[in-house]
RNA sequence: GACCCCGUAGCUCAACUGGAUAGAGCACCUGCCUUCUAAGCAGGAUGUUGCGUGUUCGAGUCACGCCGGGGUCGCCA
């Protein structure tokens, strides 16, 4: 289907041609004076730049030509050229019409025919995921949502980080506490046993522990490094350990994303690439691009045109281990060589940036990353509310399944004060609550422009009042409960009409889904998602509270309303949903 | 020291490629539930966009310089 703002934007483009000038002024977006139009075009004024032109002179031209126009019930000029555009209602409707009847309700086809494979940049292994992995993963998904939406192939990879020193840590920790002597045997000949010497409670104690002695004790810290560089040099107890490692720990993994609802094509990791570590690195040093720098192997990426100190990509550390950096660079061999992807886009904290923009200037100096666009969306940090990184009352790391614990105990207590659900099962209590928990911190986290910090304050997130994830199924929810009524006392559902000026703001804004779509795919911004659905929201309680439904008397008009919550039901779902929320059934 | 991100209403945040009178939510005040879920709706008050200079018809947005907060800076991830 067409899209209307492509559609208008196309009309008043043509106009722009017609007087000689270029179509591209033509672009027309919904006015930020909605008291004044529904849609304007700025390009009178760009036009007239470029042409020494009096802008409204030039305005006055395209809207002459436009006024024939059948499509508009009000074209004019405002202040110094803006072109203030009105659509009719008749218009309106017929395109509202369209739109319900599309099963993609005009979202964009900018992926059509691409690939692009997100990189999650994963938590470590044998750490328990804490609320720093939240934004990733909500944002992460967020955004494979909205790419699949527009039609993007996408590939998303969560990224673990279990190749590093945090390896060598554990294992030499393990060892000096003798928990599993025979991965330490060289004479062990195997098989090492099926069931992990450690659990996962085991590991979130093993591994602080480690990381303090390493800090403390500097002979430590050298055994760590001989462990990574063993293990990574294929030493068989230890592989064998790193298998239990990751084995454990994929099962808290899988239940932290798991209550999430975030799911991934890949579960790689920096390990996953190893094979690939040797023959890249021994490619790089013969073509020169990587060269030997105080006993490491480097690969220099500073420029001419470099304002700040560009340090080099470290690919081999002097003890012989590699670092992320490299595995960060394998792996975008192996998806060249897997996906052969349009774009890899890195959904990491900005703090990692620097180190991106050295992985990504190695790849393109080794021409690695075949067609593929490197991009790093990096995001803010989550602090609390002393403005400081989330911790616990205690002082110590939040997991996020207490978190998520936290948050849902919250809504269980707000739904019972509102006596929401007391004739429900308790089942459907408890899967009502956890799916407000999960949008009230989605919801929270994906309405802030991605590179701000934010203040996760729980407290205040839980409230349901306001620019919240339950606002917004509440909303929906109340649509489903008016459709089920209608169904139940077999009123037909119409084509959406405009009849009202709270009709009309809707349909505005229902036909703009693609616009935001589009927006927010451009900036990997999900909070221009989140201000069009609460918008939407918004203008849908208008038309609530201004109009009756089910009790309206002319059949015509009440299935046109019937017709009208039904499309804006589908629009809400469908962003809900790429926002990762799910609607109950009932709350 | 160099570089990156941020600084907007009392609080938490928006403002999509530079556009008109910088917008929401919370908190505060006033109304609206014997009819579809009031987690809602209608209305009210809230600003030198950290400071300064520049670019232009037009700057929260771009450039430069300060101030403040956070972050990063070869062998962690």
């Amino acid at each position: 289907m067409t899209v209307l703002s492509a559609e208008l934007s196309a009309i008043v483009g043509n106009a722009f041609a017609a007087e000689g000038l270029s179509q591209s002024f033509g672009q027309v977006t919904r006015s930020d004076r909605p008291d004044l139009a529904q849609f304007q075009c700025n390009g009178a004024l760009a036009a007239a730049k470029a042409a020494k032109a009096n802008p409204r002179a030039v305005a006055q031209k395209i809207v002459a030509r436009l006024k024939s126009d059948p499509l508009f019930s009000k074209v004019e000029i405002a202040g110094p050229g803006f072109i203030n555009l009105d659509a009719t209602d008749a218009a309106l409707s017929e395109r509202g019409v369209t739109l319900s009847k599309d099963a993609r309700l005009g979202a964009p086809e900018t992926g059509k025919g691409k690939t692009a494979v997100l990189d999650f940049g994963g938590p470590n292994i044998a750490k328990p995921m804490h609320v720093g992995h939240l934004r990733s993963a909500i944002i992460g998904d967020c955004l494979q949502r909205l790419f699949r939406a527009n039609q993007w192939n996408v590939v998303s990879d969560i990224h673990l980080g279990d190749w590093g020193l945090q390896m060598g840590q554990l294992i030499s920790e393990i060892g000096h506490r003798a928990i599993a002597p025979e991965y330490f045997d060289a004479a062990f000949t195997g098989p090492y046993p099926v069931q992990s010497p450690v659990t996962m409670d085991d590991l979130e104690e093993i591994y602080p522990a480690a990381a303090a002695a390493c800090k403390a004790d500097e002979s430590r810290l050298l055994e760590a490094r001989q462990a990574t560089a063993d293990l990574q040099a294929g030493r068989a107890g230890y592989r064998a350990l790193w298998m239990h490692f990751f084995n454990v720990s994929k099962v808290g993994l899988d239940r932290e994303y798991g209550s999430l609802g975030v799911h991934f094509d890949l579960w790689k990791g920096e390990a996953s690439v190893d094979p690939l570590v040797a023959p890249m690195i021994a490619d790089l040093k013969t073509r020169g691009v990587a060269g030997e720098s105080e006993g490491a192997l480097v690969v220099h990426v500073e420029r001419n045109t470099d304002k700040k100190e560009m340090p080099p990509l470290i690919l081999v550390k002097q003890d012989g281990a590699v670092l992320y950096g490299t595995t960060d660079l394998a792996t975008i061999v192996d998806r060249v060589r897997e996906q052969n992807p349009d774009l890899i886009l890195y959904v990491v904290d900005q703090r990692q940036h620097l180190h991106f923009e050295q992985v990504f200037r190695a790849a393109e100096k080794a021409g690695l990353a075949g067609k593929a666009i490197l991009e790093h969306a990096g995001f803010g940090t989550m602090n609390g509310t002393d403005g400081r990184p989330f911790k616990t009352r205690e002082g110590g790391v939040m997991k996020l399944f207490d978190l998520i614990a936290m948050a849902t105990a919250e809504a269980e207590k707000r739904l019972a004060e509102q006596g929401i659900g007391a004739d429900y099962s308790a089942d459907e209590r408890a899967d009502i609550a956890k799916k407000v928990a999960i949008a009230t911190i989605k919801f929270a986290d994906l309405s802030n422009y991605r590179l701000t910090d934010y203040i996760f304050d729980l407290e205040r997130f839980s409230r349901f009042e306001g620019k919240t994830g339950p606002y917004l199924q509440y909303a929906a929810v109340r649509i489903q409960s008016i459709l089920r009524r209608a169904k139940a006392e077999g009123h037909a559902i119409g084509e959406p009409h405009i009849r009202s000026p709270e009709e009309r703001a809707l349909f505005l804004q229902l036909l703009s889904l693609p616009d935001a779509m589009a927006g927010a795919e451009r900036g990997r911004a999900p909070n221009i998602l989140c201000d069009y659905v609460f918008t939407l929201a918004q203008h849908y309680s208008r038309f609530y509270a201004e109009h009756h439904i089910l009790s309206e008397t002319d059949a015509a008009i009440r299935g046109a309303r019937l017709g009208l919550c039904q499309l804006t039901l589908a629009v809400l779902a469908k962003v809900l949903d790429i926002l990762g929320i799910e609607v109950p059934q009932r709350m």
